[in-house]
DNA sequence: TTGTAGGCGTTATCAA
DNA sequence: TTGATAACGCCTACAA
């Protein structure tokens, strides 16, 4: 059997006032009297109303969702990305919808269809390792009202804001670290370069090397995923060279994690003989035992940063200028045993 | 300058058609002829149409949408929950809204609520730790038709379907195993006692202590919250009794943690002095380079197949029956470094 | 202070 | 095969 939900045309009924009365004095509307109001709040509780919120979307054209995008939901990095989204937006009304692009850009693509027929008020996106045609996207922008907002994998689309964190700075920061603990010959474990934030953190590296007039070698530069497996290989071929490293710049944690676990095996000592440090901040590097240094991105705050900048842009919209935000946090260096060789 | 979307009322004046061709059109219903479906269809993409789903949700009383509640979303456990219960939906056309309740009772009402006035379809939630009074629960079950499941973190109410693994088999080979490495002293770090999940963990210790004829001390139930802090204390005062324990099973991976944490620094040897396992397999689990034994809860799967229930419940719905299903998924004891004492 | 009525975009019923 | 129209539940001019 089926419940019908009560509309405010059956409070209107039962209390003999028009409908408009009701939705009134349900939005506390000034030019209602308190008695009516009172009145109506008793038979909506009574009746045990419920607002349809699809109504109210499809009149104003505000749902009051939004929709956000990674390639996966249970990592760390994006799964405090949208905790920090949830509780910025929460408060103000908004509901968040997630969805995964399996780091794929045809499924990306196919999510962000979904989420505009949808109707959401905004999309955040992260985008997958395989996006380069921004096309659809700028199209979107072009034919739409939805704003769409880049965290952490971006493209630079005019129009579109974004929220990132200073990748290269982190990177930077960690080889200068590693350079200041004596750390000479060092090798970067590099993520994908189709992404932004792998590039940058490449460069950083690169000109941390330059600026302490370090030799740089092109060899030095591994191309890596983000697997402790990978991470675990790279160590491997990297130790039968005839001059190794003596310390790692990994772009990921995890293939930081594999390079500790395959340094162990080789017998060699963290972090005399080898220094490491990865990127992310993971919980788990503070776990182990012998702690690993890393970059922290603030994950949570990203969050809350990119809800706000939509927020924000609401706001100043209703004076009809959107303005383009571009917002770099800065990391933080969280310095370890995996790279303290000076005490 | 706002942009106004396409509407099927658009397409039909540029076509000189009703809007109920374009909409049968567009909805490939079988008495439109294939020439109109065709033209409707070159319209729609030439003006970039998106189908409205508010409208059509409003209409057909689906919003094709559904809402999941966890306490956080940035936990491995409730994250990967999420992304089973996405992959499992998504390819069906379903939207998921996450909502935090921060493991508080009164937010976890309200997010109910704003997901009812959302008209989800159906509403999944894993219980905050100081959920007591389930009645508002109960009501919305009479009042209105969203179904309601709980994963994981339950009370056992008539009509809520119920996704959750056996806890007390977990636990029980746990320390069953624990009991067949040669510990005999073991003690139980216990989680939240109005939560069924420790309950059952705390029962599931008990009987296999009983089972193997080992005596029951009561001082050897610790309770804890599931902090590495609390873990660490834990075990430091355990470690000033007069008979200290020779093993912990933790009802958490992260007091387990603590408690290794704590016993390096007493010096002690693992596992040969105290055996250590866990409860949830949390990544750090594997990655230590003492590797902590645990009980895998299989979260992903959890997620599948709670958006499974619901889509099952949608087509018995259909013949009028709606079965309300316990499920309970078998957990997986994960033996390591840290209880593994026989070779 | 309150009521009437139109409209948001879709689908479905009843006619044609 | 197609068209006209009502309805989903709400809000909001415009009237009264």
């Amino acid at each position: 059997m089926t419940k019908k939900n009560t509309t405010i045309y059956d409070i209107s009924k039962k209390l003999n006032v028009s409908v408009a009365t009701v939705s009134r004095a349900l939005n506390n509307h000034p030019r209602i009297s308190q008695e009516t109001k009172e009145l109506v709040a008793a038979a909506a509780k009574e009746m045990n109303y419920k607002q349809n919120n699809l109504a109210k979307a499809l009149k104003s054209g505000e749902t009051k969702t939004v929709g956000v995008i990674v390639p996966y939901i249970n990592t760390n990095f994006f799964s405090s990305v949208i905790r920090g989204l949830e509780e910025e937006l929460s408060p103000h009304g908004y509901r968040v919808i997630i969805c995964q692009s399996h780091d794929d850009a045809a499924i990306e693509k196919k999510q962000l269809n979904t989420l505009l027929h949808t109707q959401v008020d905004c999309i955040f996106i992260s985008i997958s390792r395989n996006t380069s045609d921004m096309e659809y996207v700028k199209k979107i922008l072009s034919t739409t009202n939805t704003p769409i907002i880049f965290f952490d994998r971006k493209k630079d689309i005019p129009g579109i804001s974004t929220i990132t964190i200073d990748d290269h700075k982190g990177a930077y920061q960690a080889t200068e670290h590693l350079i200041q603990q004596g750390y000479k010959n060092i090798c970067h474990f590099a993520g994908d370069q189709n992404l932004e934030i792998y590039q940058n953190r490449l460069n950083g590296y690169l000109d941390a090397l330059k600026d302490y007039k370090l030799p740089v070698i092109k060899e030095n530069i591994i191309n890596t995923g983000s697997s402790i497996e990978e991470g675990i290989s790279a160590m491997k071929s990297l130790w039968k060279r005839k001059v190794k490293p003596d310390a790692i710049f990994s772009a990921s944690d995890f293939t930081a994690l594999g390079a500790c676990k395959e340094i162990k095996n080789l017998k060699i000592k963290i972090p005399e003989d080898i220094g490491v440090i990865g990127f992310s901040n993971e919980p788990f590097t503070q776990f182990m035992e012998l702690s690993i240094s890393s970059v922290d991105q603030t994950p949570v705050l990203m969050g809350k940063i990119s809800g706000n900048v939509f927020l924000e842009s609401i706001k100043d919209n209703s004076s009809g200028i959107s303005i383009e935000k571009k917002l770099v946090l800065t990391p933080t260096l969280h310095i370890r045993q995996s790279s303290k060789r000076k005490k």
